[in-house]
DNA sequence: GTTAGGG
DNA sequence: CCCTAAC
């Protein structure tokens, strides 16, 4: 696939339909075959119509024979076809593809034959006066892209001047940048970044296809030469590392299980991505769960199958949390700094892919009593707000809850308490509240609320509010700091 | 990195 | 609990 548009580009390019001198370039041939390749040595001797050509030579001048024995000289071998209009064509063909061989071995500069020099010498052709080769009908088109590969194959195959150009080649640009030109052409791996958010499939489709299209050359030896990355879980930052089991063309290559989609930041990127990737979502579900089953043992459990952990955790002790690392960070930067992160906490931290492709948590800890009134100790002694003093201080030993976490527990408390009335015998008003929260617990989260100015949550608590004293909380009383 | 606030 | 703007 990648072959065509340079062989159109080879065939429908000035080679064919712009004039150039079919006598250069048969003189070129001629040297190129004397100087160095060895392939087509057969045809020298049957070359008599090239020593008598002139300067300019127009093949609609020859007869069918002599386009034959032309043919010969310029493929090394014998045609049967009568057409003219199609041995022309082909042999223009051919000596496009030899003006290409011949730049890199000997050119014909001023019926002299030189070594090869930094001229272009497709510049020569093009600029030199040449009768026009009749247009390529557009009804030959396919057959010329047809002989034009074959020709390639055959050059890269017979003289092996060509090998390893993967038949992309820019004939006629300027030299200097010919090189350039066609690296440039050549259809670049995708960064591998891309690679990374590439769903595994379409990036083994993908190698496919390169692959293919260098000839078919052995995947094995390949890959396995790609410098053996340590097929085996890597602990980083004494964390495990999941490796998923990247199947390079069966290579077995083991490349860090990484989710392709970060936490907080380049959401937007990867489903930009995945907009071009339609079905990414369910492939990399795919790739997850073959990296589950690869490393079954080692994943979060339930990760994959979205098992929500039932909640159990309040039976639980705070010596069993202090084993779980608190919160994501970001390790294993595959290489380079792509900002993805790892999603390595062990523990009862499930990760849950959303309808969004993003990754939640979805760690939920209930929030047990204790850890309730130690928020809000922590709260009247180092004042809300200062979430991260409350926890560096007050929950060092509950590694699982982050400062955020404190905070979005004193606004529920706040909001509960304040929606709390006396009436409610107790409890707040939850229908099947997880954790009832003791009356006092509430009347205290009001208390140091109403200290600290705090404004309940803006919702029909208003009217409760309103409604247990009528005193709003926006009023400092003078008597509390 | 922390905090506040919306979701 | 997540996400993100604002600091």
């Amino acid at each position: 696939m990648e072959m065509v548009p340079s062989r159109t580009q080879c065939s429908s390019d000035n080679h064919v339909t712009q004039s150039w001198s079919v006598g250069e370039h048969s003189k070129r041939l001629v040297g190129s075959i004397e100087g160095g390749s060895s392939s087509s040595v057969g045809c020298i001797s049957s070359k008599p119509d090239f020593s008598k050509l002139k300067d300019e030579i127009c093949l609609d001048n020859l007869s069918i024979k002599e386009l034959h024995e032309v043919f010969k000289a310029t493929f090394g071998r014998d045609t049967t076809v009568k057409d003219k209009q199609w041995l022309k064509r082909r042999i223009a063909m051919g000596l496009t593809n030899f003006c290409d061989v011949s730049t890199a071995t000997f050119v014909i500069k001023d019926n002299k034959l030189v070594k090869k020099g930094k001229e272009d010498s497709c510049n020569n052709v093009n600029l030199s006066t040449g009768i026009e080769l009749p247009a390529v009908g557009v009804e030959y088109h396919e057959d010329l892209l047809n002989s034009h590969s074959h020709q390639i194959d055959e050059h890269q195959t017979t003289s092996g001047m060509r090998s390893g150009n993967n038949g992309v080649e820019d004939n006629c640009g300027s030299e200097p940048l010919a090189a350039d030109q066609r690296a440039a052409k050549r259809v670049r791996r995708p960064t591998k970044r891309y690679i990374e958010e590439l769903s595994e499939a379409e990036y083994k489709e993908y190698r496919g296809r390169l692959i293919s299209s260098t000839k078919n050359i052995e995947i094995r030896p390949l890959a396995s030469k790609s410098h053996a990355r340590p097929a085996r879980n890597v602990s980083l930052e004494g964390r495990t590392v999941m490796m998923r089991l990247d199947s390079f063309g069966g290579s077995g290559i083991q490349v860090p299980c990484v989710y392709r989609v970060r936490r907080s930041q380049p959401r937007k990127n990867v489903m930009a991505l995945l907009k071009f990737h339609p079905s990414g979502i369910g492939r990399t579900a795919t790739l997850v769960r073959k990296c589950l089953d690869v490393h079954g043992s080692q994943m979060d459990n339930g990760s994959v199958n979205k098992v929500l952990k039932t909640k159990s955790a309040p039976e639980q002790t705070p010596q069993q949390y202090v084993a779980e690392s608190k919160k994501e960070r970001p390790s294993a930067e595959l290489g380079q700094n792509m900002g993805l992160k790892q999603d390595t906490s062990d523990g009862n931290v499930v990760t849950v892919r959303t309808a969004k492709g993003g990754i939640r948590r979805k760690h939920h800890r209930a929030w047990t009593l204790s850890e309730v009134m130690k928020l809000v100790e922590g709260v009247s002694k180092y004042g809300a707000g200062r979430w991260s003093e409350i926890k560096r201080l007050a929950f060092a030993s509950y590694s699982y809850r982050t400062s955020v976490d404190l905070k979005d527990k004193w606004r529920n408390l706040l909001k509960a308490s304040f929606a709390w009335t006396p009436v409610d015998k107790g409890v707040n008003s939850r229908k099947h509240p997880a954790m009832p929260i003791p009356a006092p617990i509430l009347l205290r989260v009001r208390e140091l609320a109403e200290m600290h100015s705090q404004v309940p949550p803006p919702s029909h608590c208003a009217s409760k509010q309103a409604a247990c004293g009528g005193r709003s909380v926006y009023e400092t009383r003078p008597g509390y700091s």
